[in-house]
DNA sequence: TTGTCGCATTGACTTGGATCAATTGACGGT
DNA sequence: ACCGTCAATTGATCCAAGTCAATGCGACAA
């Protein structure tokens, strides 16, 4: 694979993450940096980087919460992260789970329109709000960059409205699933197991499901031999009937 | 209200709307151009006005389909429009209402990401995606207004993940009725008497519910005094209940 | 080693909303 | 006036997924 032979001088980082001690880290932090700044030049780079400052979270803790004033703009290195909305009655429902390589607070509104908290520990850059606008600014082309990146995500949004509306709770795993392993593969490589840093009940929160649901209809897809349930991930053994269950 | 003592030359058009007859269509049109053009100055809105055609189509006529090639931009400004995506199967899911002032295809990605059809007589400024994405080029802070318009469609679809994955069907219907007089309130004042374009179908793929259910909590809400049902439209009586079943 | 805490799983049962089936009413065409 | 179509309503019945309850199973601390 490319990335790894790749000098070790070409993986510019965004921000200065000291915490990462791992060849895998890295690699998260080279492929983040690639879906930023594929329209901007080194010295441009270096620029931003100067702006950014190293964060760590551990597990479990928050990273931002909704209706707070959005101060900051991360850029997660590694890790991931559950992004969610609360009823005042405590029914939730998450709206995505962001992994290495993903921004969050893209779209530099007042005020958070989600919280977001650790499922692992994670490292990430932090931009305060106002340098990362000040600096989108000045680089139009970066601008279009941001823009285009807020449409894909209006895009992702309105299949999940799809999967939520639409569907039945074996597609809404299928779906799941399969949109995962994607996703994964732009960080990892490709890979029939693939990790679940969730629970259940935040799989369930994102499809519109119970736990109880989850639970049951992963089991009986690992008992007709569609995955296998392993810790802390799934093996997807037969991804044809899968992305059928998924299909748009 | 500003807007009825506001002279006429003041009623800049982004494009020619030569079909516009009522004082209501060009009150449409006036809010159409603010909504795009706060960040523009005359002289930038005349070159822009330059560059867009008059659109016009029918009731149950298509304006794009999911996706063909986007080769258009949209500023609606008379009538109402049904933006959905289609399962193989035929299950659909609408992804939102256009109403006048309204933009469509503003995220300028290569194919449509649904469908769009007039749910009644619609007027349109038209543009190619050529022509403003180069005319975007040239306006940093146009392309600024458009990615924070892109992020507010963003956060409107997040808050529509949690109506159709956590909230019961009187909920979602409650949601719906206050969502859209906040919009009509945009446009045409607030009233307690909103249009409905749409049919209870429409309204049932929007929410993820069937025509029957839309159907029996209409009637049952317009029973408990909640709301009237009069011809294409609902009038609100009880809207703090209405807002209650809700909230946030 | 033992207790406990937080998932995850599994079973029994209940139910909100779907499905199926008429019926009504409004409109436009002939 | 008559027919055909299409949206809306209403009733009867069904079932996919929710609820409630019990158990399993590490991980980790005492």
């Amino acid at each position: 694979m490319d990335a790894m032979t790749r000098p070790a001088e070409r993986h510019h980082h965004l921000g200065l993450c000291p915490n990462q001690k791992s060849t895998v880290d890295c690699e998260h932090c080279r492929v983040r940096t690639l879906s930023v700044c594929a329209a901007l030049e080194p010295d441009e780079l270096q620029q931003l980087d100067k702006l950014s400052h190293a964060f760590c979270v551990n597990a479990k803790q928050t990273l931002f919460e909704q209706d707070e004033p959005s101060n900051n703009v991360y850029n997660l290195t590694s890790g991931s992260v559950r992004l969610y909305k609360l009823l005042p009655d405590g029914r939730r429902q998450v709206v995505g789970f962001a992994l290495p390589g993903d921004f969050l607070g893209l779209s530099m509104v007042e005020k958070n329109a989600f919280s977001a908290d650790a499922l692992t520990p994670v490292t990430a850059c932090q931009f305060t709000r106002q340098d990362f606008s000040e600096f989108v600014d000045t680089k139009p082309h970066l601008l279009r960059r941001l823009h285009s990146m807020a449409a894909h995500e209006l895009s992702l949004a309105q299949d999940q409205m799809v999967i939520l509306g639409r569907r039945t709770a074996e597609e809404k795993i299928a779906s799941f699933l399969i949109g995962l392993r994607k996703r994964w593969a732009r960080i990892s490589g490709a890979s029939v197991t693939i990790p679940l840093p969730m629970t259940r009940q935040d799989i369930g929160d994102f499809l519109g499901l119970t736990v109880e649901t989850v639970s049951r209809l992963m089991t009986r897809l690992a008992r007709e031999k569609a995955i296998v349930i392993v810790p802390d991930g799934v093996r997807l053994l037969d991804v044809p009937r899968l992305e059928r269950l998924a299909e748009t």
